[in-house]
DNA sequence: TTCATATTTCAATTATTGTTGAAATATTGT
DNA sequence: ACAATATTTCAACAATAATTGAAATATGAA
C-alpha cells in the first residue's frame, strides 16, 4: 500500500459515521448489508449513508455490487489489513514494541517469544 | 482505547506532512527530535511544523518535553500500538483474516496457525 | 540587560469536509 | 406503462482544517 493510498484510508475511517459502517460491515461478514440495512443501523439519513458509503469504497475500505434494486456493500478485509500492515510495516519501520501492543495472546498466531 | 481516541488518532495520521513526522520520529528512537530539525526534516515552515505536531500531542501519538531551548519530540510507541490494537480488535472485531495480514511471517511472535 | 536561538501563537485566508432535503436514476412487480 | 422500492446525486449551506507570515514567548549566553 502506497502512502497517499494509506492517507486515504486513514482519513475515510477518521469519521464515527464511517467507523460505524465499517464495524457494522466487518460484522456483517461476506454476506455484506444493503445501503438501506446500513443507513439504518448506523442511524444516518440516506443521502448521508450514501455519501460515506462511497468515501470508503473511494478508499477501498468497502466494495459494492447491485444485488436486484439493493446496493450490497461489504467490508475489504484485505484492504483494511494492508492498511493495518503499512501502519506496522511502512509507517512505524516493524517496530518491535509497536508489533508486540498488536499481538492478541489468545490469537492461535501468537506465540510467547523465545 | 475508546472510539474517540481513536478517531483522533486515525485524523491526526491521515495527513501528508504529520504521517511524514510520524515516521520521522518513529526512526529517531528515544531520542526524538527538536521542533525545527523535525521541520527540515520534512520540509515544512516552523509554524506549519509546530500547528502539526501540536494535532499530533492532541492525539497522544507524540509526545514532548522541553530541553533548554528545544521542544524534544519523540513518537509515542504504546498510543501508536494502541491505534493499532483498536482497529484489529475494537473495529474489526479480531477478525482472523485482518491480523493474517499484519502478522509478518519473519516476526519471533510468529506461529504457522493449527 | 541585551542579543541570538528555538518554538509557539495569532489572525487572515483558502481549501476541504459534512449535513440536509429534494430531485434524479435504476430496478422490480402489477 | 405505472407505481413502489432502493439508492444516489445535487445544490446550498455550515463546520473544520490547513497554510502563511508576522508577532509573541521562553531560554541561554555575552
Amino acid at each position: 500500500m502506497k502512502e497517499t493510498e494509506a492517507i486515504d484510508a486513514l482519513s475515510a475511517l477518521s469519521q464515527e459515521t464511517r467507523l460505524r459502517i465499517v464495524r457494522y460491515l466487518v460484522g456483517c461478514g461476506d454476506d455484506g448489508a444493503a445501503a438501506g440495512d446500513i443507513a439504518e443501523n448506523v442511524d444516518a439519513a440516506a443521502s448521508r449513508a450514501s455519501f460515506h458509503l462511497s468515501v470508503l469504497e473511494q478508499a477501498s475500505m468497502v466494495t459494492s455490487e447491485r444485488q436486484s434494486r439493493k446496493i450490497i456493500y461489504k467490508a475489504d478485509i484485505e484492504k483494511i489489513g494492508s492498511l493495518i500492515s503499512f501502519l506496522l510495516n511502512d509507517c512505524c519501520a516493524n517496530h518491535p514494541d509497536i508489533r508486540a501492543c498488536c499481538l492478541d495472546r489468545n490469537s492461535e498466531y501468537y506465540q510467547q517469544p523465545p
